[in-house]
RNA sequence: GCCCGGGUGGUGUAGUCCGGCCCAACAUGAGGGCCUGUCGAGCCCUCGCCCCGGGUUCAAAUCCCGGCCCGGGCGCCA
């Protein structure tokens, strides 16, 4: 039987060296491969970390425990009680040689992907089987990173003052325009998924907390089907009191270049699983104006000024510059109603942190003046009534402030440089999937 | 919403254009066997597949129609 002192004391694979020759260890996990040469068989033991080799020669196992070990089936759970043997034949310089083997939880047959990657499946068989998927070494090595990003971003910001907060997923309005809502039944009422935090988190400025970071879940109902959207996603939003969007472009890209450096240093394993060298971005990043990037763009086709920038042109931009570089100085008409234009209306302090041709950040310095907010609703085509509940923050005492929005999982995909955003979250909703 | 492309063993592909040589091939897998140093082990035997429904035809995986499902691009969006 299984004794719960062993699961208490089991050691991960990178736990265990040649050095520990002769030591009697417990280690657990999945049967990633057996070879039964016969007389000798080899099993390949997977644990979070990686591979241990479990030897078992004929001659010096109990017959009982060989004849088990030889039919187990791939991906049963395993607890294996044995000895360390250094022996340089055999990966990481060492093996265990078992004394009690015994099987957890036996696995079906046949799997219905291969973890051992020895054939391809498409990203719809693995989403389908993602838990099976996920035990795949370079696949866990994406969200360990994707792990690492957020408590690096949590770190940085901490470190900047941030208080960190939670806002409503379940709202009343259709906030910002734009984008489409999910409707949802919420008794007699109207309700929507929330698309941002936006609104909530300036109500938090008003309420004096000056620096809030907030990371979770945002809901888009657009009819997309491309690499690089999600019907999901997660956002990780700051908003800042007394600052512009100088300011926290600044933090923005000082947070970037942090967590490529906490990604780099703690994270060697998982890029070296996926092959992968990365390197700190150099800041400041580039910065251009909206009217130098249609400049850029008009090389390779039309464009009015005034017009949102389309993949096309964003390719053409991303062409010349790539890595990392902001857009500034956005068409006021183009962005939402809450960002604060220049002198010159006709366009706002708004900025998109780009990668190449994708957008992972969008912010701006807010609109706070009263007067200047509703009138900016109103030529939006929305009703200020709607917008009742925020509005009100804005009358008794509203700071500056500024703040940004920062999409993670496109962030993962261009750090990792993935094809696919599904790539980067663990049960991807799309167009078409709500399951698993 | 629009435009392309696609659905063949558990998984990934070939075959479809130009119907018959396909009671469907290959790899991996699964079941069994041999083998004491494998590390994508090797070798032998066996098992398992044409998305669904109509139609054309002597004959359909292959051609036509409808449906369902999926992928990609555009638009919209972060």
């Amino acid at each position: 039987m299984l004794k719960t002192d062993n699961i208490l004391s089991f050691m991960r694979s990178t736990e265990i060296t040649p050095e520990k020759d002769g030591e009697q260890v417990v280690v657990a996990g999945w049967v990633h491969e057996v070879r039964d040469l016969g007389g000798l068989v080899f099993i390949v033991l997977r644990d979070r970390e990686g591979f241990i080799q479990i030897t078992l020669p004929k001659k010096v196992v109990d017959p009982e425990t060989f004849r088990k070990a030889r039919k187990v089936s791939r991906e049963s759970v395993i607890m294996v009680e044995g000895t360390v043997k250094k022996e340089d034949k055999a990966p990481n310089g060492f093996e265990i040689i078992p004394k009690k083997f015994e099987i957890l939880n036996e696995s079906s047959a046949p799997l219905p992907l291969e973890v051992t990657e020895k054939v391809p499946a498409e990203l719809d068989t693995r989403l389908d089987n993602r838990f099976m998927d996920l035990r795949r070494p370079k696949i866990q090595a994406i969200f360990r990173i994707k792990s690492q990003i957020v408590k690096s971003i949590r770190d940085f910001l901490y470190s900047e003052g941030f208080i960190e907060v939670q806002t409503p997923k379940i709202v009343s309005t259709a906030t910002e325009g734009g984008t489409e809502l999910f409707p949802i039944s919420y008794f007699e009422k109207e309700a929507f998924l929330n698309q941002s935090p936006q609104l909530y988190k300036q109500i938090l400025m008003s309420a004096g907390f000056e620096r809030v970071l907030e990371i979770g879940p945002i809901f888009r109902a657009e009819e997309h089907n491309t690499t690089r959207h999600l019907n999901e996603a997660t956002s990780v939003d700051i908003e800042m009191s007394f600052t512009d969007h100088e300011g926290v472009m600044k933090l923005l890209e000082r947070l970037v270049a942090k967590v490529y450096e906490d990604v780099i240093q703690n994270c060697e394993k998982f890029l070296n699983i996926l092959e992968l060298k990365l390197e700190v971005p150099e800041i400041p990043f580039p910065r251009i104006t909206y009217t130098s990037a249609i400049e850029i763009a008009r090389k390779s086709q039309e464009i009015p000024w005034g017009e949102d920038l389309d993949l096309q042109a964003l390719k053409t931009i991303g062409a010349e510059l790539g890595g990392f570089y902001f857009i500034t100085e956005w068409p006021t008409k183009i962005k939402p109603f809450y960002v604060m234009p220049f002198e010159d209306e006709k366009i706002c302090k708004s900025f998109d942190l780009m990668y190449g041709y994708i957008e992972l950040a969008s912010g701006a310095q807010r609109e706070h003046r009263y007067q200047k907010l509703v009138e900016s609703i109103k030529a939006k085509g929305l009703r200020p009534e709607s917008f009742e509940f925020y509005l009100k923050a804005f009358r008794y005492g509203m700071p500056p402030h500024a703040g940004w929005g920062l999409g993670l999982e496109r962030f993962v995909m261009a750090m990792l440089n993935l094809s696919n955003i599904r790539e980067a979250m663990l049960f991807p909703r799309d167009r078409t999937r709500v399951s698993p």
